[in-house]
DNA sequence: TCCTATTTGTAGCGTTCGCTTCAAGAGGGT
DNA sequence: ACCCTCTTGAAGCGAACGCTACAAATAGGA
């Protein structure tokens, strides 16, 4: 058992770096096999479907991007709501997190194009999100901090589309905007 | 040549009407084609193919969108950056605008999957609503209002996408507490 | 009336989709 | 040696995809 596990491990860190660089749109079944290097016989050996497969990946990619938001903004550390909004919405749009941010664009689309497939992920890692704003949020009451964590995640959702739908220099704009508050 | 382009006309009335209800899970040619009541064949009869199809409908509902901006918010209309977020925020989630942020997001989105299909159509909607903000807005210096106007859009955005991976109630809270500054 | 061009239905092309079937290795316990 | 489970490849299933070939209708001008 343990080595099927254990290709299975493998091939899934392999589909997170696969869909963080193309995205969605580069994911049939086949698509997939051969960027993890396999046939898709042995993919769906390793997992019981696509969707496996798939929810196996998002999840290392949710784990990774919180280890780098925690990175960034350590466990005990507690900023007010502007300075916060400052600091998140700069790692929107660095280099390194940014595919994240794209592959969580698409992938909140794709509740709507197909929740079956992307509802319980999105809204699983959404809360995630929220519940990790609203622990390094300084002042104000549970509620505020709640309203707060909400309208930061707003934001940086707004900033990740953004960047698609005009271009880089105007989400830059906008994100200096917000962060001057 | 009139009857033709009277049933093109006719049936991107038609397609708009199913993706604002559908968005874009429902929109292969067959399926479109039954949504505007005509065959697969009529169809691309009346289109060049699906893309030029989707095009005519993305654009009946961008200027639809906006004669609905136009009618809340005048042309002669101006306010202060904080008194457009407020007003805008609120229409991104009233259930009469909220099929068509909806689908412009899962079109945002497109763009990563599909460029060819999304690219052109979403930029250009992008910087018609850049304009339109900016338009709307009053004091400061033009570049401030260009900054302005890229934050607002972004927040539109955001709000939008938060509301489907979250829910609507905190997508309200968002609103609220950016609408309050 | 005939001829030609436009409009429409039927059928199907080639491809890709997610997934399954079948059977042949490979490896270990008895 | 035997068998039994795990692993892997090759092939292909039925469905859906975008799109097209073909031919029957229909209509308008000469």
């Amino acid at each position: 058992m343990a080595p099927k596990d254990q290709q299975r491990a493998q091939a899934a860190q392999r589909l997170k770096q696969h869909l963080l660089e193309t995205g969605l749109s580069q994911s049939s079944l086949r698509q997939l096999a051969a960027a993890a290097g396999i046939s898709d016989r042995m993919l769906l050996y390793y997992f019981d479907d696509k969707s496996d497969a798939l929810n196996e990946a998002f999840g290392l990619i949710a784990s990774d991007l919180m280890e780098t938001l925690n990175i960034a903004i350590p466990a005990d550390t507690r900023l007010p709501t502007r300075a916060l909004v400052a600091k998140v919405s700069g790692l929107t749009l660095a280099p390194a997190t940014k595919p994240y941010f794209r592959l969580w664009t698409e992938a909140i689309a794709g509740v709507v194009r197909d929740p079956e497939q992307f509802e319980t992920i999105v809204k699983t890692i959404a809360s995630g999100f929220l519940g990790w704003i609203e622990s390094r949020l300084e002042g104000g009451t549970p509620a505020s901090r709640t309203a707060d964590a909400a309208m930061i995640l707003a934001m940086i959702d707004g900033l990740a589309l953004l960047e698609i739908c005009t271009d880089e220099a105007t989400a830059k704009l906008a994100a200096d905007r917000l962060a001057r508050g």
